[in-house]
DNA sequence: CGTAATTGATCACACTTGTAATCAATTGTC
DNA sequence: GACAATTGATTACAAGTGTGATCAATTACG
């Protein structure tokens, strides 16, 4: 029951895997180039070690691999979410909201999606 | 100008600083023996590192020293926000927004101070 | 005063992380 | 079929982390 630990570069990794898996080394490379100044020798290294941390499963196809996500994003998104409130907010997730909230500029859809999302939390009360 | 990084077990250490500044090493070991099954010798290692990092200052008092945060709690929230909506969001605050309200169980009172928020936020567009 | 206890400083040590080069095998091309 | 290119595997290596022991100096107590 070893946890899983995703350092913060394999996150960008496995981003763009969740975002277009399946997909070939070389996909995620040429992704990841754009957003970052890895050298491609590094983006692989870091899905060996994403593989072995059983994080990123591949089919092999030829020569190549084909990868993709072993653990669900919602799953990791959530362990993330509750170490990090615990982290810097001492685990009081209203002081995280109203501190995201105050802080960040949201246009009036977004404002009322908020909205609309706290209704229904006050629904279920 | 190196950026400075605290760790995860770091910042439980500074975070009970920041409560309770000035702090002897002596309560902030008894604060965290509390919550963390920390050696003394271990929260003493991170008093030390901290230091090093200019994360911490102290005073010393007879044999002992007395310590105080040198960086503002305020400005170490803010850029772990940062960085945190960006590893796990890539940036979208509304999606970080709207996964943590989903996510939490909030009380009649947490949700009508957002609300409150909210409005505050729409006033200013 | 002398011995015990406290306290900060130094050292330790394995593991993780960021970052990448090199090597070996496989594949594609002429 | 021979050689070049691609691709995954292995190796590297310094810095950061978690975790703590030990050492030296200072203080407190009997």
């Amino acid at each position: 029951m070893t946890r899983i630990t995703i350092s913060d570069a394999e996150w960008q990794v496995i981003n763009v895997i969740w975002d277009g898996q399946p997909m070939t080394s070389q996909e995620i490379v040429a992704e990841l180039s754009a957003t970052t100044n890895w050298a491609p020798a590094t983006i692989k290294s870091m899905l060996h070690r994403l593989t072995k941390k059983e994080v990123l499963t591949f089919a092999q196809q030829g020569n190549r691999y084909v990868y993709s996500a072993r653990v669900r994003r919602s799953d990791c998104v959530r362990r993330e979410c509750r170490s990090f409130v615990e982290k810097v907010f001492s685990g009081e997730t209203s002081s995280l909201l109203a501190h995201f909230l105050k802080s960040s500029k949201l246009s009036a859809e977004e404002i009322q999606d908020l909205r609309n999302i706290l209704d229904e939390q006050e629904a279920q009360s």
